[in-house]
DNA sequence: TGTACATCAGTGAACGCGCGTTCACTGATGTAC
DNA sequence: TGTACATCAGTGAACGCGCGTTCACTGATGTAC
């Protein structure tokens, strides 16, 4: 056979993609070397060049969703001066990654098997993606409150997390429905009721 | 050993109640056929007298997961009369649900791993469990619409979808808090929110 | 009331499959001289 | 420019563990006579 020789670096991105994609599409329990390794065109024994262990690979994972889920959060504050519509903005990426496939991988991390029980680093971890997507958006929901957009008698926290509740529901409704249903147009409805709802008078 | 004999119909309640709870609490890849059998106190083969194969036990759970899910959906119509009392009532019911731990098996039905690809029947059991929890809160909603009570120019399937949603974030939050977050409090700001955007004026 | 027998839940040893992991070996690439 | 050697990604066979499942056997319970 002898596949094409890559460095080391190379393969580890492809491997931690190609993990990634396999959660984010199949789930944790059909995640194997022998996926990984096959989605790549090598040898399952050749996974272990690069990585100690399929440990290591979920690790690495986990830390690749967190960075690809959290660019959008960073970027946004500048490039939109209305709080409100940088919030929108924040929920349309995120369905958009609903849509291609890649944000199932958070509750599929979470909810799968073993992220918790055997590894509680690997929850923390999660966990502190999910923090840091709250403490982004509660952020913003405080620059709205301040500028008076956003009603101020509301809990900035609370804001951000029905926020995310809403991602998460069309994560839901996109894996249940096998992606028939329309997932953005229920963002944009539910985001109208939400939004009407935290606008400031 | 000689473990005292029952008859196979508890046997199989057992099995079914401790593979749910070892799902809620653990998630769907802790569950082995050692494991259920442990908790009941039989040798693993032993359930093998009641249940063809694992995948038969786990049916099985899922149908008792979806008639203690939606057994609050059905009577709560005739106790109380004001649809929206009706609604919070729910709400407040699956929010007691997943602090019990119970509520969390239908996430991990859905994410952690087989319910899908291989299996498209049970998915479509899980599918069913949820259009009928949806159907039960469409018509609460739309008496509340014939009512006066709910703004008529909402779309009374999303606002179903989003009293789930609101729900499935509670369990979140407290599977990623191991219980520390307060549910509740969230649940009762998340609803007055919600409450307040789909009141009729 | 006592005996023989059928039924059936429970047991424990064993099997087999999937899968993560190891290890000796190969062969291409780059560097030293 | 050519040769020897070190490096290292890739290979394939083999191992071992976990776990679902099977099977022959046990022994308690209830029924027929």
């Amino acid at each position: 056979m002898a596949t094409q020789k890559l460095e080391t670096e190379v393969r580890r991105e492809q491997i931690v993609q190609a993990a990634l994609n396999i959660v984010a599409t199949q789930g944790l329990r059909k995640l194997s070397v022998a996926g990984i390794a096959r989605r790549i065109g090598l040898v399952p024994s050749a996974i272990y060049r690069h990585f100690q262990s399929k440990d290591d690979v979920l690790d690495a994972a986990i830390d690749q969703f967190g960075e690809q889920f959290l660019v959008n959060t960073c970027s946004l504050g500048e490039e939109t001066p209305d709080p409100l519509e940088c919030l929108r903005s924040l929920l349309r990426r995120h369905v958009q990654m609903v849509r291609e496939n890649q944000l199932l991988a958070m509750p599929r991390f979470l909810f799968a098997d073993d992220v918790h029980s055997g590894h509680p680093e690997r929850k923390a971890k999660v966990l502190m993606i999910i923090r840091r997507y709250l403490a982004r958006v509660g952020e913003m929901v405080q620059q709205g409150q301040g500028a008076g957009r956003i009603r101020a008698d509301i809990d900035a926290g609370t804001i951000a997390l029905m926020l995310l509740g809403i991602t998460q529901q069309t994560g839901f409704l996109w894996l249940m429905s096998d992606g028939m249903f329309d997932v953005t147009k229920h963002a944009e409805r539910a985001w109208k009721i939400f939004s009407e709802a935290i606008k400031a008078k």
